[in-house]
DNA sequence: CTCAGGCGAGAGCGGTGCTCTCGTTGCCGA
DNA sequence: TCGGCAACGAGAGCACCGCTCTCGCCTGAG
């Protein structure tokens, strides 16, 4: 547990180093296939152990608890969908701000359908007495970082293109100057007010989705998803292009 | 299990089955305790049969299963919440299409504050191979009603009010006739698409309030939320009265 | 070369959901 | 009125779970 076994630069020096790091690997990845097929609820530490021809004791020896390997899996998916919607995002030219809030709200999606599961872990219900970690929030930042982004490079547009917005309530404005302060001091309150609703829409409208609430509603959920993320880019002022 | 147990107004008839109703009762209520301090995860049938002081086995006659006792707790949650709706947009004049959409929306926040593992039950991640029974369709649409209610009625006024929306493309439109078809067949399909955006945007917020996601973020999580409602009233088209 | 320590195997503890087999008992129809 | 049936609760038991502890092996650092 010294950081000895690891140089600064982050790779295992010595070969049991190494071995310890790849079968870490290799535990996470038994365990998000089972996580796959079966759910969070259902993950067997006995049963990630038998894939592995291990016994079930010997996982304790990478991970102390079951909740600490969920803990590694809940931040892997983080990195996971975070890197997807920064990849997509990077590939819209600058100036095309709806292009970019659109490729990153479907490139958050696709990642999403792809890895239900994982979504289910990071963005469902938490675990009973499970508080999340400091680790979780760096990576769980992403996404909103990029929405804002985008949103306070719309403010220098005309605002004529953006609808008034209620009266802010001073508690409110409180916590909004506080959060600009930490990471875009330029963005005005109505705006990331704006960001805020934008990112709880795309979440939201994902976990509809995942989680069966549009069941028999909707059909063509990759459409219906598309239009509504171009009406929520309508409220935060980005232009057609 | 043949009807005969049952009047037709659902009252029990024989003595047995006010027992068995009345048991029911108790161990729903007895689990949904347990459920409120330990989570669903958690949930077990021994720990709920200790708690009434019968055997584990015993608790098999009234519910078949771990998850149909679970499908139960939904079910009643469902109703619950939809209650509380209900009674709270009752009590708002029904001119004032605002104070109906902020009464249903605070009335849903506040019942979520106070029952979180039942919420996270309904809109948090389902259980892993669980789809919803049919019992749940029906009390879990009665928010939404409540929602497009509103939004049909805002349609009849000045349509000056309400901001442009995307052009909503075919396979959509196709989605959103259909459901509006069945339920408003007055409502025009860009009101219904901002019906779908207002409830993604109240359960999604709440779901990022009780899951952890705005911590550290929003102190004033109730004054923070009614604002949001707010502006997604703007969006609606409803009046300030 | 030595030996501390990382490692996997195995047994075991208390818990879980669920099944089956018992007596018992309440109730319905003949 | 009464016989039989079905519902009921208790209990034992099965397979599985997370987790702990102890035991030898064997590697790699000093």
């Amino acid at each position: 547990m010294a950081g000895s076994e690891l140089s600064s630069t982050g790779a295992p020096r010595t070969a049991r180093a190494r071995i310890r790091a790849e079968l870490t690997r290799e535990i996470k990845a038994a365990a998000r296939a089972q996580l796959a097929t079966s759910g969070a609820a259902a993950l067997s530490l006995r049963a990630v152990a038998r894939d592995l021809g291990m016994v079930s004791s010997a996982i304790y020896r990478y991970f102390p608890s079951r909740d600490e390997l969920l803990t590694a899996l809940i931040i892997d998916a983080y990195d996971a969908v975070g890197l997807a919607a920064t990849e997509a995002e990077a590939t819209v030219a600058r100036s095309d701000l709806l292009g970019r809030w659109l490729g990153t709200a479907l490139a958050v999606r696709c990642w999403a359908v792809r890895h239900p599961q994982e979504y289910a872990l990071i963005f469902g219900s938490p675990v009973p007495g499970y508080s999340a970690p400091q680790d979780t929030i760096d990576p769980a930042a992403r996404i909103p970082m990029l929405i804002i982004a985008a949103a306070n490079e719309a403010a220098e547009l005309p605002a004529s293109k953006r609808p008034r917005a209620a009266a802010i309530p001073a508690p409110v404005r409180a916590d909004l100057r506080a959060l600009s302060a930490a990471i875009a001091p330029a963005l005005d309150d109505e705006q990331l007010g704006r960001a805020v609703r934008a990112y709880t829409q795309l979440i939201g409208l994902i976990s509809f989705e995942l989680f069966g609430h549009l069941h028999n509603v909707i059909h063509d959920y990759e459409a219906h998803f598309e239009y509504q993320m171009r009406c929520v880019a309508a409220d935060l002022g980005l232009g057609a292009g």
